[in-house]
DNA sequence: ACACCGATTATCT
DNA sequence: GATAATCGGTGTA
């Protein structure tokens, strides 16, 4: 038998307890979007893990339960798409069981395919280096939006497949961008992105 | 390369 | 009425 690797992810992956290793394994998957009849996809380079109620950084700090929060109760692999700073849409998705409400947030991606799509959808001044470096930036490339909140990753809207193993040593942990207001748990290692300066940045497959 | 800052609105208090 | 899981332009080095 014939194991297919470029496989969509199933839900039972995002069904773990650990939100940390989900973000940790969620490096060197690639991202997939069908939008409007384009399809794009790039490498996840960067992602952080919000561990729910437990966690200060999280939307769900608390057990916090909203018209906009609860839509990270529900079961792992749905898409989490909020608007942040009033402009920017960020893309997230749903992990662990029902009710209990973890989230891995995609930051960054390598674009892979659909560039000259991303390219329009961004605009013409934008170099490609900064097509989708950073979690407002690849949701507007891979047009992600708030029509696919609360919705399942699915191969015929958004999906994930397996697809790169980058070298453990060009994989960083670190604390998480913008989460100053979560105290002691702005300083936690929830964050993995791939060591930019590191030229053993070859990639498997 | 890095620091600063204004834009802009959904969400919650 | 304040805040926010950001971005891009402008400034200085």
């Amino acid at each position: 038998m014939i194991l297919d690797i470029k496989m969509m992810l199933p839900q039972s992956f995002f069904q773990s307890n650990d939100v940390v290793r989900i973000a940790r394994e969620l490096i060197g998957c690639s991202l997939h979007s069908l939008t409007d009849g384009h399809y794009c996809s790039g490498i996840i380079i960067e992602t952080e893990a919000y561990a729910g109620i437990t966690d200060k950084a999280s939307h769900a700090y608390g057990g916090r339960y909203t018209e906009r929060t609860k839509v990270l109760y529900l079961p792992a692999a749905h898409m989490y798409v909020y608007m942040c700073y009033g402009m920017h849409m960020l893309f997230n998705i749903v992990t662990a069981d029902e009710n209990t409400p973890h989230a891995v947030l995609i930051r960054a991606l390598l674009p892979l395919q659909g560039i000259e799509v991303m390219r329009e959808r961004r605009g013409a001044k934008v170099k490609d280096s900064a097509l989708c470096d950073g979690p407002g930036k690849l949701s507007q490339a891979l047009a992600i939006g708030k029509q696919h909140n609360a919705k399942l990753l699915s191969k015929d809207s958004v999906w994930i497949e397996r697809h790169s193993v980058f070298p453990e040593e060009a994989v960083l942990a670190g604390a998480r961008i913008g989460v100053d207001y979560a105290e002691e748990d702005a300083l936690l290692p929830y964050r993995f992105s791939v060591d930019k300066n590191l030229s053993s940045l070859q990639r498997k497959q």
